[in-house]
This record gives structure tokens, C-alpha cells and sequence, in this order.
DNA sequence: CTGAAAGCGCTTACAG
DNA sequence: CTGAAAGCGCTTACAG
């Protein structure tokens, strides 16, 4: 018993199949000039002996990983995973793999964790998230291919983005519950993040007197006891989870939902479909925008210029308006 | 002008500095025996060039990545997500880093992905899913050490396992039924997964007629039928999203939760605190499981025995009960 | 079609 | 404290 616990390497296999180690290479990765006869004992050997390629020694060499590293704002986003998917997707069909890394909502975390993608040694990362700053973006861009999902501050001219229009989806919103009637609506936010702030212009172009409430300031009271009182009819939240919220907390206070108010959602998530009256919500192209990321970082991989793309919302309409 | 695009080595830096690339490399690790002046050079040549450390070639030569990797069922669940960060907490004081993956719910793709982060060369991988089998687990735990965290069908002995006391908590949420003058209680579910199964068989031993739903053949209609009628006054749900899913359809016909129906869920995951009203829970110590993943991969790495953790769920009363 | 050599960018002993 | 050598497990030209 010469065989130690150590993991056989393309020279074991040589030797078992009695051939150079670089004819093992050129068999295993599957390369034209290799007669039958010596493929099939290379191929036999290695599986006998349990060969795996290290990955390490074949990145270092090639100087690729095929690997694009995705970094989420957080896991509980359910807004994401479509994008994800559509990421993936595309990324297997281009003979990538991807790795997955999130932030908790966390710009210093987001900050170390897409550090960590670059150190890991990524080809690219694609980054859904709207809370890196155009600083955190450029130092990554300097250093690999980037490409952004979603709206931050700025994006640096040399990373990638795809985003879908805020303007033209609040504007699906607030024309929809001006159709159903409404005249006093409100715009209810969670944040001062460019997404939400789009949202809201494009509400305060259409809306006579906007009136605006921010969940972090009690806003959801504030906006129900307009409502209670008459003065409010309709209100457009920033993003389905605050929709939520405010279907729930008008729930607790007896105000039905969408007699007493209307409630009109963002991002069209499995959450709108998932409380009682459900959200109408606007949909974006979640999917095709992650597979739109993932053709612009193959784009700049083979030295392509950074693009900008808008992807076009569509309004879901259910129970809540 | 020598410099190219070419990215700098500690060769270079060695050059810069004027001193051996052996040297650098102690100094770049934090080696103790290198002079304070030496290393001032180096690390400001160093910082000079631009110098990052090439992981590949790290991980290469020293065998190991200082990675775990972490498989997640699907990426929409909001259950793993405290699971995650706990996992990731307890990765990053031993130095570890986390990548993640996950199967969309999919035996073959986590089979796939599963593949894949070994293959990309992760120490040890935490699969947080009860989706793969034992077969799948026990290839992967013969190259790897591998840590479960949830209830698949059977663990091998070669992996660790960690998991909550399926029977203590549907224990609880039947007892909590009772308490409130509960009779007839229903258990409704959506898989025959061994966790689903673990409940149901405690709810079984606790209730004189158990009744059975399955979601996946209408079960929630044919339940609230007989919530209607009367023979039914409260429902157990295999988790937060099909209590969710009986608050919404109940709602919908007009059946008032809790008086005409009391509805408790499992996980207790954000869900709970969204819908209304409320739903009462079983809660995991979430956090705490993926800490004790990590501890466990920890050991494993380290020669130690694979270890079989359950962990105390508790009750959250909220407005369904 | 096949093999020997060089090299990817590091770390690890080992001399001095 | 420092340097030269060997080697991690592969791939890439280059001869034959």
C-alpha cells in the first residue's frame, strides 16, 4: 500500500495510465489531439484513482475562474431573487459559476464583502444593490469588471448598470389610482435612496398636493389618521414591504383596505401576493434585468465599454386599490 | 515607462523594496522575524505598486482557502436568513470567509451547486437544507467536511447535523391550542418532508382526531369548509408561509382568525410580524444553529467527530391564536 | 500524437 | 534577519 490519504494529482494519473502528465491535462480539459486509445486510459486511471482537478493550480495558471461574484444588499430581500436567477442563468449558459456574498444592509459591510469577491478572485461581480457608494464602486471597477443592479447615489463610468425606470413605474401607480378615482393620495417612504426619491418626483409631478410620510418618522400613523379623517384616499408606498405595513397597520385600526384606502406597492414581490386585500404592485423585469447584468460583465470582460440599461415597469393590479 | 497592465507580484514589490521575494512574503503574512525596517520598506513598496496578494497562488500552496461554503435550499426563504448570519459571525472571529449558494428549492441543482463549491475549493460546506439525501450528503462528506443544518431524510454518520426539536415545538403550538380551548385542531402542510413529518406525528400524539391537510391538494379550501361548518376551530401550520397562505384564503371568505379560526405557524420568520393579524409562532434559536454549524465545521476541519445538535424551538403568541 | 521544460504567484523549509 | 531553492498542481508553448 503505497496510496496515502493524499489527493491524487494529473502526475498519479500519468503514471497509472502511463502517459505525460501534459497528455493528462490535454485529455482531461477534453483537447482535440489525443488518440482514442490513450484518452481512454487517462479518462479510465483518473476515475479509478478518484482524480478531481484542483481548481486552485488550474486558476492560477490560466489566469481565469470563470467564477462572478454576486453581492446582495441582504438575504430577506425577496425583490432579488428573480434577479439572481436570471444572473445565474445566463452565467451557466456563458460556463460561469457564481458566487453569492450579502451585506445585511450594511454600506461597510457591503463595502468589506465586495473587497471579499475581488480577493476571492472573481472574473467580475455584479452587484444588486443600491447602497454602495460611487467611491466603494470605482475602487472595485479599477480593479475588475463591474456591473450594478438597482440605483445607488452614482454609478462610476466604469462599471455596468441596469435599473428599471422609477419614473415611468410610479407614474403606472399613481395613474392607476387616479383611474380608480382617487384625487388625495400619498407617498409613503422608508428611505432617502435615489430609487425612493425617483419615485417619489415622478408622484410629485402628477400628484396636485403630495403629501409624504416616512415610516422611520411614524409616518404610517400619521397617514392612517389622515385617512381615518377623510383627507386621504390613496397611498403609493415606496416598496411592497411598506405597502405591507401599511395594509397591516390600517388593519389593526379598522380602516378597510381598499374602500377606506387604497394601497399601491413597488417591486411586485411573492409578499403581494402573500397578505390579505394583495398588493398591487409594480413589476419589474426582474429576470431579464439579472441576465442583462450578467451579458454587459461578459461584454467587459472582452474589454466591451460599461453600459447603461432601464428596463420598463409593468403595474400588477390585486385587492389593495 | 516598463510598467504594463501586467498586475504586480511580490517579485515586484521584492524589486521595489530591494530585498527577496522570500522576505516579502514574511513581511506581507506578518511573519515576526523580519526587521522594522525591512518591513517598512516592503510594505510601502508594496503599497506603492498596488500590490494585492493573488489568492489562487495562495490557496495553492498552502492547501487550504479559509472559505466555507454555505448551500441554501433556495434564496427566497427568510428562515435561513438569521441562520446565515450566524454562520457568518462565528466564520469570520475564526477567520473564515463565506460564499454562498443555493438550489432554488431543486434536489438536482443543489446536488450541482453542492458539486460546485467543493469544486471551487472551500474548506468545509454547511448546507442549510433538508433537500439532498443521504446519498448526495455522504459523497460529499467522503471529500469534505460537511455540516447539516435543517432535516433531511437521513444524515450520514460521516456529517455533522444540526436541527431544531421538531416534536417539542409542534408540542408547544398544540399545547397552546388546547390552552385556549382549542378541540379541534387541524395540522396543515405542504410536504412530506421529515421536519413536516416530526410535527405532524407530535401533533398526532397530542390531539384525540387529528385532521390532515395537504396544501398541495386543495387542503386550505377543504379546511376552511370545515372551519365554516363549524368542525374545525384552529389549524397548525408546518410553517409561517402556509399559516400565512390559511390567514389570507380565510380572510378572503369571510372567516374571522382567531374567533372563527386559530391559526399558528413554525419559524416565526418576518412573515409572522407582516400579516395580519399576527401570526403565532414557533421560534427556532436561528442564530444560535448557524453558530453551532460553524463550531462544528470548526472541529470537523480539525479531526474531530461528527456531532448531532438539537436545539430548544419556543412559542411567539401573536394575534392568529 | 506525445513528452520535457518552463512558468503561474505564492509559501515552506533550510542555509547562512 | 535574509536569501536561494524547491515545490504546490496545473497549463502553455515548443520540440519531436
Amino acid at each position: 500500500m503505497t496510496g496515502s490519504a493524499r489527493r491524487p494529482t494529473i502526475i498519479d494519473v500519468a503514471h497509472a495510465a502511463g502517459v505525460s502528465k501534459s497528455l493528462v491535462s490535454a485529455a482531461l480539459r477534453g483537447e482535440s489531439g489525443v488518440s482514442g486509445a490513450s484518452r481512454e486510459r487517462i479518462l479510465a486511471a483518473a476515475e479509478e484513482l478518484g482524480y478531481r482537478s484542483n481548481g486552485w493550480a488550474q486558476r492560477l495558471v490560466s489566469g481565469r475562474s470563470d467564477l462572478v461574484g454576486v453581492l446582495l444588499t441582504d438575504l430577506r430581500n425577496a425583490y432579488q431573487t428573480e434577479i439572481v436567477n436570471g444572473i445565474e442563468d445566463a452565467a451557466a449558459a456563458a460556463g460561469f459559476d457564481v458566487v453569492l456574498s450579502h451585506g445585511r444592509r450594511d454600506r461597510d459591510l457591503l463595502r468589506t464583502r465586495l473587497a471579499g469577491l475581488i480577493a476571492l478572485g472573481v472574473d467580475a461581480v455584479i452587484a444588486v444593490t443600491g447602497h454602495l457608494d460611487a467611491d466603494d464602486l470605482s475602487a472595485a471597477a479599477g480593479r475588475i469588471p463591474i456591473v450594478v443592479v438597482g440605483r445607488p447615489s452614482s454609478v462610476p463610468d466604469a462599471a455596468g448598470w441596469v435599473r428599471n425606470d422609477d419614473e415611468t413605474g410610479a407614474g403606472l401607480a399613481v395613474a392607476h389610482l387616479h383611474e380608480r378615482g382617487h384625487a388625495r393620495i400619498a407617498y409613503v417612504h422608508g428611505s432617502s435612496r435615489p430609487a425612493s426619491i425617483a419615485r417619489r418626483d415622478a408622484y410629485r409631478a402628477l400628484v396636485p398636493e403630495p403629501r409624504e410620510y416616512d415610516v422611520r418618522e411614524g409616518g404610517i400613523d400619521l397617514l392612517l389618521e389622515e385617512a381615518s379623517s377623510g383627507g386621504l384616499t390613496a397611498a403609493f408606498a415606496a416598496n411592497d414591504r411598506i405597502a405591507a405595513q401599511v395594509v397591516a397597520d390600517a388593519t389593526d385600526r379598522g380602516i378597510r383596505v381598499p374602500q377606506d384606502l387604497a394601497v399601491v406597492g413597488y417591486d411586485n414581490t411573492e409578499l403581494a401576493d402573500l397578505v390579505r386585500p394583495g398588493l398591487t404592485s409594480v413589476d419589474q423585469p426582474r429576470s431579464a434585468m439579472g441576465a442583462a447584468a450578467m451579458s454587459q460583465a461578459l461584454a467587459l470582460l472582452e474589454g466591451g465599454a460599461p453600459a447603461r440599461e432601464v428596463a420598463s415597469p409593468a403595474l400588477v393590479v390585486r385587492g389593495s386599490s
